[in-house]
Formats: C-alpha cells, sequence, structure tokens
DNA sequence: CCGTATCCCAAGTGATACTG
DNA sequence: CAGTATCACTTGGGATACGG
C-alpha cells in the first residue's frame, strides 16, 4: 500500500505541508480566496463564522510569512486591505478540490445508505 | 476561478472534510496508517514524535467513531490491539497523497530559488 | 477600516496512577 | 500492552480597548 506514500527516514514532504495548513481557520481561509478571489478583511471576517478579529488576524499573518496570501495595502482613510491567495497559494487548489470532492462523495455514501 | 470550488449557499463538503480531518493529530495517524498498513497501538505511539498516551487514545477514537480507522482487539494477555483504515478511511489515500506531492514540490521550489 | 496589545479565563493537554 | 481517570497546568484564544 504504501510504496507510493511512504518516504522511508523522510516524511518532510508530509510534515511540510501540515505545518503549512495546520492552523485553526488557515485551511477555511484559503478556501475562502481560493472561491472569492480577492477580498477586504471585512469580507473575510463576515464570511467565517465564529472567527474573531484576533484569530483572523494572526492566521492571515502566518499565511503571509509562508507566502500563501498576498496582502496588498490602499494608503486611504479609512484603510482598506485585500487579501488574495498567491501562486503558492493557489498551488493548493488541488488539496482543497480534493476535500472537496471527499467531502461530496460522503454525503453521497451516507445518503446510499 | 471559483465555479468549481465555491458551492453557493453549501459549503458542507468542504466543511465536512475539514470536520474529519482537523484534529491536532488526525491526519498524522492516517499518514501513519497510510504507510504502515495494520499497526499496533504501541507503534504508532512510537512512530509520532511528541504524541501522548493520552492523545493518541483519544484521537484514535474519534477516528474510529467516524469510521475513518478499524479497531481490532485480540482477547489475549497481554492485550493486542491493532489499527488499520477502513475503505472511508482508505478513500482519504488521494488527499494523504496530494499533501505529499506539494510539500515535495515546494522543496523543489524552494531550492531553485 | 484594519491591526496590535493587554488581560484573563477555560478548554485542551501532559503527567501520573490505576484497571483489565 | 492498551485504555481510562484524575488532577494540575499551560496556553490558545476571547473580550476589550487603543492606535494608525
Amino acid at each position: 500500500m504504501a510504496d507510493t506514500l511512504c518516504y522511508v527516514g523522510n516524511k518532510e514532504p508530509f510534515e511540510y505541508t501540515l505545518a503549512v495548513i495546520s492552523g485553526k481557520w488557515k485551511l477555511k481561509i484559503i478556501y475562502l480566496l481560493a472561491c472569492m478571489g480577492t477580498v477586504r478583511y471585512g469580507v473575510i471576517k463576515r464570511n467565517i463564522d465564529g472567527i474573531t478579529h484576533k484569530m483572523l488576524s494572526s492566521q492571515l499573518k502566518e499565511l503571509e510569512n509562508e507566502s500563501i496570501i498576498e496582502r496588498r495595502e490602499y494608503p486611504q482613510v479609512p484603510p482598506k486591505v485585500e487579501y488574495s491567495l498567491t501562486p503558492k497559494g493557489k498551488s493548493l487548489l488541488p488539496l482543497v478540490q480534493e476535500m472537496c470532492a471527499w467531502g461530496e462523495k460522503q454525503s453521497r455514501v451516507e445518503l446510499m445508505e
């Protein structure tokens, strides 16, 4: 089963991905940006149920540090900041799609039982 | 960008997957079982760095409740318990593979920069 | 509007011991 | 060996206020 999966003595690829996407809200943020493209801070906040100001800020900053998302600030008053996926972030789209596909499949399976 | 991803008013598939795989150690456990097949409790513990007895127990139980893994107990002394992926768990393999592939790709990208 | 700092509580987690 | 219970503690993260 394992031959194409297990990197003997080299679990880094999997661990690396895990490190990037783990974080209470990161995948949700990535998913949202994948769906909505370029969006303002407030829009993200309103679309992620239950997230607090503090958590959104910190998660966005971490994703930015990992070059998954891009932060664009407009020099105006009141401030306007938009976030979007970087190329690296967009390269996560297959993963996101796989997650969607799996979730869909499961709901179909449940219906059949 | 969004057409194949965004389920307007229906984020359930993504959220459902998220619910299943989120948990501090779940993906690591799934990955390990994907690599090693059927393994005993103690082997899992020894192969996941930093996990405690309590955490491993609770995460295994949750994954079992979600039908991702199967628990098989042998009626002997001392006890022997083996865990493995269920069909539902195995259906997560593409996701795990995608995570591995992405991690690999990133390490190559970094080398080129 | 967006970001950060501070305070503070409680859920989550570790250590330990006990049971089957 | 595998699992559970208890207790104590750490720390994630919520509420709030202030700053740019």
